[in-house]
DNA sequence: GTATAATTGTGAAATTGTTCACAAGCCGAA
DNA sequence: TTCGGCTTGTGAACAATTTCACAATTATAC
């Protein structure tokens, strides 16, 4: 496998969710321009992606539905399960706990940590709510593969640092703020507020010249 | 101004943010390096970003920290505050509502909706619940500027479509589907489900190389 | 069997985004 | 007032990503 672009591996997640979706619609075959359809996209860059993890298409048809599922599956890790930590049972905590596309998926969230005594041993969606000071015990007692960071900032790098030590290799921060780890950590963010922050520049600036 | 990018106007909503923490402790003058340190870029992309607004800072010295925050303020329309509805009082929804960030940066939800019979009428948050068979004219009395789609997939696109055609010129979605809307209006989407798939690949893949 | 239509896979071209490198300008010291 | 040290702003070089365009290949119709 060459480079692979971020982007691409967006693209890799929607492509996985047309399949489904074209499997569901009966189709057998799903060329690239069905899928760059759905997707608004140009069938020419759906190729270009694909084309970075083989060949799976049959030209002058398309490619086969089920297959190439099961191979964008495979290349993101979804043929298997994950065992995921969440940190942080308030609000978007709990909606994430409750959020039915993640068990759909695989990532089975498999600790719950807080640092409110009010929470911790309480029972949360059928999980037990452990206290985030026995953060590197558990993750290793659970053999937790990702962590998910839902607390309201302050402590986030603090609690990531320990996540690190306690030798995870993957986190994904709701928290707005920028944290840091080590090189071969790897971190993504989601920033609700940003997300609105692009919107309202849009709309401030409509008249100007914008690429969208 | 010019064309601005994507990744552009994302940097913005994280210089802003790192400037309010300048502010906070003390500093009156802030360089592309201290900018960049804090986000992990490069000093000369902080420049360059900054520069496709104008020339705000001042050479052999940087920038001042209070007035530069306030610029990106007013680009990023931070410097108003804006009407929101959501859709979907569920758990994501519910979690969105309580969002402190969302206030503190001037996006009000003033009006919820839910097809719920046991949520409408309701008082979420302080904020009552309507039927989302009276979108358009809520939306309407209500000035909106902003709706959040935070419902569990599905009908997604049906209250897209019907947002767009209250005029309503900008979504964001958190259902994990792709929705369409008319050129003129701008759409965000968070996909929570896709940011663990992009966890699950780069540790399925980690001894390829891969760029980060 | 041959022609026609369709669609992949992929180098090459075009476009977009990032980093470099340096002139221009400001501050403070002497 | 001149000098040395910094830091901005920006064109130009570079890098990454997307799109183009076309040969290669398959299915289908006749």
């Amino acid at each position: 496998m060459n480079k692979v672009s971020d982007s691409t591996v967006g693209r890799l997640s929607m492509y996985y969710r047309s399949l489904l979706e074209f499997e569901k619609k009966g189709y057998k075959i799903v060329s690239s321009k069905d899928l760059a359809k759905t997707e608004k996209l140009t069938p020419a860059q759906v190729r270009k992606d694909l084309s970075s993890f083989g060949s799976f298409g049959t030209r002058g048809l398309g490619y086969p539905a089920r297959e190439l599922k099961e191979k964008i599956a495979k290349i993101l890790g979804l043929d298997r399960s994950w065992n995921v930590a969440l940190v942080g049972v308030g609000n978007v905590g709990s909606a994430l706990v409750s959020y039915k596309e993640f068990q759909k998926q695989g990532f089975n969230i498999k600790v719950l940590f807080d640092n409110d005594l009010r929470k911790i041993s309480k029972s949360h969606k059928g999980i037990t709510v452990s206290d985030v000071k026995n953060l590197a015990e558990e993750l290793k007692k659970n053999k937790i593969d990702m962590v998910i960071l839902a607390e309201p900032a302050q402590s986030v790098q603090e609690v990531a640092d320990r996540v690190v030590s306690a030798g995870v290799k993957s986190i994904l921060n709701f928290a707005p703020v920028q944290i840091k780890v080590p090189e071969d950590v790897v971190l993504r963010s989601v920033n609700m507020a940003m997300e609105l922050e692009h919107l309202s520049f849009y709309l401030t600036n409509k008249r100007s010249i914008i690429r969208s």
